[in-house]
DNA sequence: CATACGTGGCA
DNA sequence: TTGCCAAGTAT
């Protein structure tokens, strides 16, 4: 069962566009997004980046303090690695702020500095896939291309009141496949995606009961005439995410403390963490840990325990506060590359996840007992 | 097709 | 507190 989308439903599908084009303009002053301001290609496109599986709320904040920094593409493809990770960190998904470099240096090399407009060179840039092309195209230059995201998939299931899986593939491609032929050309295209996504957010609610009395496709939404808007959009149960365990070491040496560079790939590639361990670590294993790297610990201070949920994986942290003893031989060995740096350097310069910030305000502790 | 990949808000 | 999940893409 579960087909795609139940085909004689889908010639309803004509009817929802006329009405969002026409809700569109009425409420969008409502939601003030600076990436709506000054569009340009450049701007869509690293705002489209941003808010892949990203609130709005999120992204503000982000996306002008990157503009700033990196006001076009040349800007972006010539920038230090450093400065590009620092402006992501917070973000998540990192690998899109490595990929938007990529594509940057991509369009600089092979398509004159901008933006390719061919639909299938434009999603070959990395980190473009066939959502993005589509808000990119239809925003930037009016291409009648759909961006099938969460909202879109659950406004037409509820609109069809289909059971489709809109996890699946095959669902995201018959809804694009559905879409395509009824898009329109110019700006009406862009007018239309960013409608979809100002219904997703205001109206058709992902959790809680969509405000269906304010919905232009009330009148022809399937799901509403049945009162079942809460049975879509069905969407298969996610998998239980494992659970890690980790002793988090803060070194402290004089007013530095040890940052590591985590792996080039895979979870927070490439980003800096505060020297940890697998397990849960006694004292005791602390000290001999230290001691294969040359390092005494003077004192060793427990820290509250915390947890940090990702998508996938579950840590449960526990953290220390280590002051080393005074004269102390920086080790120089690659299998713990450490960099001893202040916490003005810290927050100034390295990319920190925030699976980390548990720990951050134990590092201006010191004995100093400090003025509150 | 399934899984890896972050974070914070909301019920 | 717990669980869901948001303007997805790469592999």
């Amino acid at each position: 069962m579960n087909q795609t989308l139940p085909l004689s439903h889908t010639d309803i599908l004509p009817d929802i566009l006329p009405p969002l084009l026409q809700w569109y303009p009425a409420q969008a002053d409502n939601r003030q997004l600076p990436w709506r301001e000054s569009p340009n290609p450049y701007h869509t496109w690293l705002s489209e980046i941003m808010l892949q599986q990203t609130r709005a709320s999120a992204v503000i904040p982000y996306y002008e303090r990157f503009l700033d920094a990196l006001p076009d593409i040349p800007a972006l493809a010539a920038a230090d690695e450093t400065l590009l990770m620092k402006l992501w960190q917070g973000l998540g998904y990192y690998s899109r702020a490595r990929n938007l470099q990529k594509a940057a240096r991509i369009i600089m090399d092979r398509h004159h500095g901008k933006l390719p407009q061919d639909q299938s060179a434009l999603q070959n840039l990395p980190g473009i896939g066939p959502y993005t092309a589509g808000a990119i195209g239809a925003i930037a230059w009016g291409k009648p291309w759909p961006a099938v995201d969460g909202n879109v998939l659950r406004i037409v299931s509820r609109v069809l009141a289909s059971s489709a899986d809109i996890a699946s593939a095959r669902t995201r491609r018959a809804v694009t496949d559905a879409l395509s032929p009824l898009y329109p050309s110019g700006s009406s295209a862009g007018a239309l995606n960013q409608a979809f996504m100002d219904l997703g957010a205001t109206i058709c609610l992902p959790h809680g009961a969509p405000h269906c009395p304010r919905c232009p496709l009330a009148a022809l939404c399937l799901a509403h005439e049945a009162g079942r808007e809460q049975d879509f959009p069905v969407k298969k149960a996610a998998r239980p995410r494992r659970v890690e365990q980790y002793t988090v070491l803060l070194l402290r040496q004089g007013n530095t403390y040890a940052l590591h560079q985590r792996p080039k790939k895979g979870l927070l590639a490439g980003l800096w963490e505060f020297p940890n361990l697998p397990g849960k670590a006694a004292s005791q294993q602390i000290r001999k840990y230290l001691r294969q790297y040359g390092l005494t610990a003077d004192s060793l201070v427990p820290l509250p325990e915390a947890r940090h949920i990702f998508s996938h994986v579950e840590w449960k942290l526990s953290g220390w506060l280590i002051c080393l003893a005074a004269p102390c031989c920086i080790v120089a060995d690659s299998s713990l590359p450490l960099r001893w740096v202040t916490p003005q350097e810290i927050a100034k310069t390295y990319s920190v996840p925030a699976a980390f910030s548990h720990y951050l305000p134990y590092l201006y502790h010191p004995t100093t007992k400090s003025m509150k």
